[in-house]
RNA sequence: GUACCCGUAGCGAAGCUGGAUAUCGCGUCAGACUCCGACUCUGAAGCCCGUGGGUUCAAAUCCCGCCGGGUACACCA
């Protein structure tokens, strides 16, 4: 039991109210001078019918203190916990030494399954700033779930549906071929669209119609160009995912569903859901005060809330997840409402287990993205700009650092990755150029640099981050200072930091948290020599910072961000 | 028009399942490197938490109105 749980076991007994209950009333102190866990006595005025400052007072004196905690004060309407500082470091220390890098982690998710579906990107389009928010934040959700032991399923579902196809094939045929799509990539798939849209007259329309009508039937040499122009698209993507380190688990697209959403129609008349309107098939959705969700157009072909359908109940049959996470832009807050609801009206009770995980939208230096205009910057060229300069950095602070290009690559994907998922996800983003390559204050490359401090000074001491942890030679006095002991208070709540990233879908919260971790063993470095005369002393110093090496490096690790030893 | 989201120091944000003097970074000003990495640290100035009501012992946080900004609303995704 640990020390809240038995201090609320303790007041329990004197209140004559649930343990529980006292335990979720307790409170974190805005500062460390009043305390360490505080017991707000307002909500027990009402029940023991006296003031508030009086009941703090009286439960100060009858409370006999388990032995981690050193004092009980009241304060006002508070009873104020002061915890002693070596049991509470002791304690801490050896919790992180114990599961070293799987510090945080737990089981919780044990036998349950995630799919989470981010990125989804469109075939022969580039990516540009506007992908890499689902992409870091997807990716992110799958690293604190599968920390905290649930399954994932990282699907890529892939925008590789639509006439466009139809008429991008038309446009190749008419202008390009083999040759030239192979030299000039996703740009020359692009170009040729571009061109299309400019150039096209009534014949070439219907030839695109033709086309994509080839592609829905399966016909082998349209087919055959749609995949390797989905080829070029992953080819060219690939590049960047390397860069961030993700992999996908499926690319199963919209054109996956192409021969699975029929059953979905069927199933949606045989259940009278499905009603003619305007021409169109549609659900009604006015009594959950929502338009009606379009299920067929009026040529009878499928939308993409009837793939979406089709998606949700293949992922459903394949993988029996526990939840299905869509890291989508708000601007479909809408869509997800409907096509949720419409798969509840179906009669699914997991239709609640899909959780749309809506994020901001992205502007860059004020003004509306858009390719026309020149307002657009490419992800590829982001990254690329970012280990320019962390690469630059390097050359001019630490020329004799080896392998730079790794620590480069590390310092500007970092950079970029921190810069996107330090803020909630519903905030809408002003991208500008020197805010998203800016590496001092609250970025990513000021955490790997605290990292690569700790590091440093573990390998002057010359012992391992590991020897440092598991050092059994400790004088824990060493650290009853408070900037020690702010550290370990934030080493202490890392494991609820990560909780409630996962249960708030929000990886922003275990950044956040992992920076104020950096910031306060920087404090801390500055005020206290870590390596001293006294043997002991230096041992449990060494083993703080190893523990805080180790912690940054989850924390950092769980947004998709490395943390190199040097740099 | 309807629905949803956002509005906290000059700028960018955190805090929003109500609790003690509203926190952090950038920028500004003043400081700190013979010493474990100055991509660092210390200090100062700067917010009537958009606005007006309400609920409450207690509101940045909950409810209602208004203002400002954004998004979506039928056969694109």
């Amino acid at each position: 039991m640990d020390t809240k749980a038995l201090l609320a076991k303790e007041l329990a007994g004197i209140i004559g109210m649930e343990a529980q209950e006292i335990e979720n009333m307790f409170e974190t102190p805005p500062n460390r001078e009043m305390g360490d866990i505080a017991l707000p006595c307002f909500k027990l005025a009402r029940v023991l019918r006296k003031a508030p400052p009086a009941i703090a007072a009286e439960l100060a004196q009858k409370l006999s203190l388990p032995e981690a905690v050193r004092e009980a004060r009241a304060e006002g309407g508070y009873l104020n916990f002061f915890l002693d500082g070596n049991k509470r470091v002791r304690t801490v220390l050896e919790a992180v030494a114990a599961k070293n890098e799987a510090y945080g982690s737990s089981d919780k998710g044990a036998g349950k399954t995630i799919c989470i579906d981010y990125s989804s990107i469109n075939i022969a389009k580039r990516c540009h700033i506007g992908h890499l928010s689902t992409t870091a934040i997807g990716n992110a959700l799958y690293k604190i779930y599968s920390f905290l032991g649930y399954e994932c399923v990282g699907i890529n579902h892939l925008g590789d549906w639509g006439t466009q196809f139809g008429k991008l094939i038309c446009a190749y045929k008419l202008w390009s071929n083999r040759e030239s799509i192979e030299k000039g990539g996703i740009d020359a798939l692009v170009e040729l669209y571009v061109r299309f849209n400019n150039e096209a007259d009534e014949e070439m329309e219907n030839q695109a119609r033709a086309w994509f009508k080839k592609i829905e039937d399966d016909d082998a040499e349209a087919m055959e160009i749609f995949n390797w122009f989905k080829d070029i698209t992953l080819r060219d993507v690939s590049r960047i995912y390397d860069l961030l380190g993700i992999k996908f688990d499926s690319y199963n697209g919209e054109s996956f569903y192409k021969d699975k959403w029929q059953s979905v129609v069927a199933e949606l008349k045989e259940k009278e859901l499905l009603v003619p309107s305007e021409g169109a098939q549609v659900v009604m959705l006015e009594d959950y005060n929502m338009p009606p969700c379009i299920l067929l157009k009026n040529d009878g072909a499928s939308v993409y809330a009837t793939r979406d359908i089709a998606a949700a109940m293949y992922r459903k049959k394949t993988y029996d997840f526990h939840k299905c996470l869509y890291v989508v832009a708000y601007q479909q807050n809408l869509h997800f409402r409907q096509f949720i609801k419409v798969i509840e009206l179906m009669g699914y009770d997991w239709a609640k287990d899909l959780i749309h995980v809506p994020f901001g939208m992205v502007s860059f230096e004020g003004q509306t993205l858009s390719t026309r205009k020149g307002n657009i910057v490419y992800l590829d060229e982001l990254l690329e700009r970012a280990i320019v300069k962390a690469g630059e950095i390097i050359d001019q602070k630490n020329p004799e650092l080896p392998d730079k290009e790794t620590v480069a690559r590390q310092v500007g994907v970092g950079a970029v990755l921190f810069y996107d998922l330090y803020n909630s996800r519903i905030k809408d983003v002003d991208f500008w150029w020197d805010r998203a390559l800016a590496f001092e204050g609250e970025t990513g490359p000021y955490v790997q640099y605290t990292h690569a401090r700790a590091c440093s000074v573990l390998a002057k001491s010359g012992v391992s981050a590991t020897d440092a942890l598991n050092n059994a030679d400790c004088d824990y006095s060493a650290l009853d200072n408070s900037e020690a002991q702010e550290v370990i208070a934030l080493l202490e709540g890392f494991p609820q930091a990560v909780d409630a990233a996962c249960e708030k879908n929000e990886p922003c919260v275990v950044l956040r948290h992992t920076v104020a971790l950096a910031q306060a063993f920087n404090r801390f470095y500055f005020e206290h020599r870590i390596i001293t005369e006294d043997g002991n002393a230096t041992n449990a110093n060494l083993k703080l910072c190893a523990a805080v090496k180790t912690v940054i490096k989850t924390g950092l690790s769980l947004a998709g961000i490395e943390a190199p030893n040097k740099m």
